[in-house]
DNA sequence: TTGAAAGCGCTAACAC
DNA sequence: GTGTTAGCGCTTTCAA
């Protein structure tokens, strides 16, 4: 292996010139002699040993990127972000993806070892427990969660607006002349309190209200993000809705696998949709489009929430103190496609009844 | 921060015992003094700083990952298998996702800055120019290959079996009884050379040759692994088999997100699957159970081809010499649902006709 | 403008 | 068994 000294002797000069020139220390070394340093560097195809410069400088220009669930898709637009803004800053994500809290707290450990510069935390939109996070920020270790509950927390958080994503989808149902919205809503009673569900429901719910339409407690159905949960959903749906009460005329899906689960479980019922029955949700993977019928759907920020959480890290880490914990809450962007279909479509259906 | 000098002063003993407890090294230091020196990193809190162990034993117990193309869904899966194998080793992974052959030189420069251990490469299956990863080799530094061709070159590499998956999935059709079968295919020719269509191509073609059918020009599509080029194939298909021919029963369709595109093309034609065209596919992501009809298809075993890559980079590096080269070739795993339908719903079909 | 030297935190001979 | 010490490759005072 060859090292600063080698180049140093190459190019007949001190191993602190060498440093120097390696630094751009432009003040410190003249022009010739860091013409022939330069030289001497290509001539031996010297490569900088990052650890060594880690060691003294005490940064490793690296930080630990911890997912909660790898198999989550949203991890992939997250990682995606975060690494477009490090890429930009020369930093370097060291991955783990953990599954519960105790394998957090050894991640954190193992990630503190290895002399991270600091932290980014991606899950679930879940409260958990997280005293072992809130122990980094008492040591004054940089670090942003994404999705992540911990409102009385004075910490820096970045987050999607599932609250809105509920009244907008919501919204959009009324706006086409729906009065029957029924919701497949996600796991709220969790072990930690899940909180996307819950927001996405009060949204719905707000909507709901706003208009003085009544929450048809047959076309609330309790369901839990998974495609089989969607599937399952309606079933129970149209299980229970065969009285006098009917079927709702709109559904909001709480999520993406659940409205392509219950797409599915209509069609084989005979269901059409949006004739029969409209279908908004929230969450756009790629297939959205896809789908039969194109899904009309509330697309989540997810590449912007890693750019945005590696760009509070990344200042902080530089200015070395902590900001102002924020909280930034993205918004989502619908993406209106066939599953609710059109005002004329609503009316007509109005018109046969 | 607190290093092993305070450990020693705290415990009342030198570095090096304390170095040696730190490193297991049961046979240098009596239960006594060991105990004493736990105590010690206990009270302190003591955490070991990796970066200088890294310096010192020449090994930082990370290895680099270099993604082409991040946003491939596939590469969740076999992240998700190299972590699961790394993780047993307490080895780390430092990701990095890189667009372009460029991107992929310059990666490689910067994780060997960062003294990464060895390298895993995941890519699409395409044979791009290599000779940068080829002079790893002749450096004696450990690297594998996932999904990458390079064929010539005595390296280790796991794959796919692609050709077997064409086989397979077009025998599958035909042992249902259909004799009229098309193709959606892959980009077939390519800047350089994608490998995974031409051979399920080959696999397709292979099949049909063993049953002596005809490969009917018409019925041969090629398109380009998405969502829209499936829909757009299919339009196609249909626009050219209006004449005498007429239309296949079976398509065997490349990829995934092509048969999505294409149920859904059908469906708008109102041709139903798999009564009037069946469709069988190469990929299985979560959703596939839960397209209209559920998709029959084969599963690619990325997670495995994660696993795999990283026991034979592991076992490389510990064992400090380059392994016999081998190319592993990983099998798909057939997911049979509705879109073929079944045996009799051919024979109806031909009864009808 | 350049070089010598003192570490950064740890490991591993080597000596006691 | 345990302590002393010489590095690992680099940065950064401090002197020259």
């Amino acid at each position: 292996v060859i090292t600063i000294k080698d180049v140093a002797e190459r190019a007949g000069v001190g191993i602190s010139t060498v440093s120097y020139v390696l630094n751009g220390n432009l003040k410190r070394v003249g022009p010739a002699t860091r013409e022939r340093v330069l030289e001497a560097m290509r001539d031996l195809n010297y490569r900088p040993n990052a650890v060594a410069r880690s060691m003294v400088k005490r940064s490793t220009k690296t930080i630990g990127l911890v997912i909660m669930e790898l198999d989550n898709p949203l991890f992939v637009p997250v990682t995606h972000g975060v690494e477009a803004i490090l890429r930009d800053e020369d930093y370097h994500i060291l991955l783990v993806s953990v599954v519960d809290l105790e394998g957090e707290v050894q991640a954190i450990e193992t990630l503190r070892s290895q002399q991270v510069d600091g932290f980014i935390f991606m899950s679930l939109s879940i409260r958990y427990p997280s005293d072992h996070i809130l122990r980094l920020k008492e040591e004054g270790i940089p670090f942003v969660l994404i999705n992540r509950y911990l409102e009385d927390s004075e910490v820096n958080l970045v987050r999607i607006d599932d609250f809105g994503a509920g009244l907008e989808a919501t919204r959009h149902l009324v706006s086409l002349g729906h009065t029957k919205l029924g919701i497949i809503s996600g796991p709220i009673y969790n072990k930690w309190d899940r909180r996307s569900p819950i927001q996405r429901y009060a949204g719905w719910e707000q909507i709901l209200k706003e208009y003085e339409l009544p929450v048809q407690p047959e076309w609330v159905i309790l369901s839990d993000y998974t495609f089989e949960g969607g599937y399952q959903a309606i079933q129970q749906l149209l299980a229970q809705t065969t009285g006098a009460v009917g079927r709702p005329t709109a559904l909001f899906v709480a999520n993406e696998s659940m409205a392509v689960g219950a797409l599915q479980a209509l069609h084989e019922h005979g269901l059409r949709v949006p004739q029969d029955i409209a279908i908004v949700s929230v969450g756009d993977p790629p297939f959205a489009a896809y789908t039969i019928p194109a899904l009309s759907t509330f697309s989540l920020p997810m590449e912007e929430a890693g750019q945005t959480a590696a760009r509070i890290l990344l200042d902080w880490i530089k200015s070395e103190k902590a900001p102002e914990p924020q909280q930034i809450v993205l918004p989502c962007t619908p993406r209106i496609r066939q599953s609710c279909g059109t005002k004329l479509n609503n009316l007509e259906r109005k018109l046969w009844i």
